[in-house]
DNA sequence: GCTCGATTCAAACGATTGTTTGAAAACATC
DNA sequence: GATGTTTTCAAACAATCGTTTGAATCGAGC
């Protein structure tokens, strides 16, 4: 185990015709390069089919440098999420929180609208979005496979790290539909932030069929910008009475 | 491999006493044994995590009996798959024929509303969520997480699987939706897709913390109920003009 | 120049993976 | 009851997995 503090650059000594593997030269010390790595090939492959060997070859290191650096296959994958989903989820809190501040100082009795709620949870993974030189746009995808990956330690650490944000926002999303009740709120939220993080997810079977423009397919700034006005539209919605039930699935 | 026709029942003469394995003694011939145990543990477990050993071993047959009657664990997995989704996506597309031929005999121009065509996608979910008897419930959780996965099999599968009902709903939404641009109208169904499958992929990390009441967290019936009306909103939702752009993600 | 902790490296570990094999058993047909 | 096909079974296959080991190499401090 590194006691980090100092740690080593990569060999300079290296021959100069070598070429270590397929996969563009990565930069930075052993832990970034597997970082970077790693967030590339789980995000194409996902979690378990993706060979601790294939990221080491991939970053250019030693298969051993994984476990000295960071203890585990599943250490790794977490400090690939934590990298930027811990920064991304302190943005979106920083932002909610400026939000708060701006109204309440303007109209007194301060209640965000579903925009303004919604823009704090979008800009945020926007920037990832738009972060051309970083894997940022590599990790929205990695991060929309996570949600649904079974695996207990990944489903356990997202819920962790998600905790915080999601009672603020449930709050926020709370005052801003101050006539629904508390809990339809709550499997509304549930439903914004499964759209959200399923089509960051990307490469998906049905994109496939649906017929998009091909410049907009991996473009995941129209996407948002799309994908806004309907969840606003769907938390808007009315509250649907028992009496209406029959409306719905009077067939099934 | 099996000419199919005629296959053989499983040995009567077990031993009174024989416990195959911790799991409740699956029924019906070996390909049934297996496909339920598949079932559910590739739900559980996801399609990497999940061994072939395992599988057989619940459904208490022997281990090459799956390259023997499906190929490969690949096909096996999208055996799985198709046993439950297929009947599913024709219940859709005939759903969708009967109201379009019930409006159409009524009212000349037959447009249907957005909650007909909701409803044409939702209820033959909710008939498999409804089936306590079987493994449907198990089956719209596993279908839900192979969204997700990045395996190219499944992608492509998927997207075979779906390419007709895609098709089809698109066509429909676009006559009941005629102010929107057809692109648009793509958008808004593959968001109501991914809404769909992400909430019944289930036991995700974010449930946990989204404070529902026990008895409705694992009640898919009432989850698609609040969910349609969610969706319904959000595709009648106005088309977002470029000169409102502004409105969302200023500062991003 | 020497020591000491941090890091890298090649090699091997034991375990598990999906698949194949060939013989034994169960079946259907005559 | 013999024949031929279908299905089951135990065993082994080669490959790959995550992890560990112990020596080699590096950089910094005295």
């Amino acid at each position: 185990m590194p006691n980090s503090a100092l740690r080593r650059l990569p060999r300079v000594t290296e021959p100069a015709v070598e070429k270590i593997s397929d996969k563009v030269a990565e930069t930075g010390d052993t832990k970034s390069r597997i970082l970077d790595a790693a967030e590339e090939l789980f995000m194409e492959h996902g979690f378990e089919a993706t060979s601790l060997r294939l990221i080491t070859t991939a970053a250019g290191v030693n298969l051993a440098a994984v476990n000295y650096h960071f203890g585990s296959k599943e250490e790794l994958f977490q400090a690939v999420l934590t990298r930027r989903l811990d920064p991304m989820n302190q943005d979106r809190l920083q932002l909610l929180t400026a939000y708060e501040a701006d109204t309440a100082g303007k109209s007194g009795k301060g209640a965000l609208t579903c925009e303004q709620i919604i823009s704090a949870m979008f800009i945020p993974a926007l920037k990832l979005a738009r972060d051309h030189e970083q894997g940022g746009k590599n990790f929205l995808r990695l991060l929309g496979r996570a949600y649904a990956d079974p695996a207990p330690f990944i489903r356990e650490f997202l819920s962790n790290q998600y905790a915080e944000m999601i009672t603020r926002f449930r709050a926020a999303f709370g005052r801003a539909l101050p006539h629904l009740p508390r809990e339809e709120v709550s499997w509304r939220l549930h439903f914004v932030m499964g759209a959200l993080s399923y089509t960051l997810a990307g490469t998906d079977a049905l994109k496939m069929i649906a017929q998009f423009h091909p410049e907009e397919v991996n473009n995941d700034e129209l996407l948002l910008k799309r994908l806004a006005p309907f969840l606003a539209a769907g938390l808007r919605a009315p509250l649907q009475q028992a009496s209406d039930a029959h409306q719905w699935f009077t067939e099934a």
